[in-house]
DNA sequence: TAGGCCATCTGGTCCT
DNA sequence: AGGACCAGATGGCCTA
């Protein structure tokens, strides 16, 4: 355990420590389920062990139940939303992995983390807009000048190229683009 | 060793 | 009702 402010906090208190009262506290010598209450259910086809007690907590033999359903059956439903909540994370950074690639940025060892790839795309996002607002205001020299109808003018002519269009690159939203500053 | 970053667990809330 | 989403807590790994 390493010694920061962090450490000190208490945990939150698992759905078996709660003060509820559809809980009753109950002893049971000699129970598989004592130390910790452990059970262990296989999911993702990997075995997967829930704690009765939370990251090094110490409640030594004593459990609490649930009236209306099992202990068991509510082990098997929390491993469940555990293995969903996993692959949702999974999924979270796999986007995130897709977003480092999609910006440039100066190639180090180090991969990005995540508070810098947002503020990297972010910048991003920027630069390619305040160009692409460039270019438009080249074509239209006084009509609109106002840099909030240009943005908002920009934002419904990408939102319709996706609608027609789809996902496409950005070469062809490019065009998309210079069409619509020629043609309005 | 402190601090940053991350994965995971967990319970609450929202949404379908 | 069940799944998705969210935020807090915690421990592990890594680096300055």
């Amino acid at each position: 355990m390493k010694s920061k402010g962090k450490g000190s906090k208490r945990g939150r208190q698992s759905w078996a420590e709660q003060d509820d009262p559809d809980f009753t506290l109950e002893t049971e010598p000699g129970s598989s389920e004592q130390e910790g209450s452990e059970a262990s259910v296989r999911l993702g086809g990997t075995w997967r062990t829930l704690r009765g007690e939370r990251h090094g907590g110490s409640r030594v033999g004593t459990r609490r139940r649930r009236l209306h359903s099992s202990t068991k059956e509510r082990n098997v439903r929390r491993l469940e939303s555990n293995e969903r909540e996993r692959q949702r994370m999974h999924k979270l950074n796999n986007a995130f992995q897709a977003l480092r690639e999609a910006i440039p940025h100066v190639k180090t060892d180090k991969k990005l983390s995540k508070i810098e790839t947002l503020t990297l795309a972010k910048n991003y996002i920027k630069s390619l807009t305040t160009i692409i607002l460039g270019m438009s205001n080249a074509c239209l020299p006084h009509a609109e000048s106002d840099m909030e109808t240009n943005a908002s003018r920009l934002l419904q002519c990408y939102q319709q190229h996706l609608q027609e269009e789809g996902e496409e690159d950005l070469s062809n939203y490019l065009s998309h683009i210079h069409s619509f500053s020629q043609g309005s």
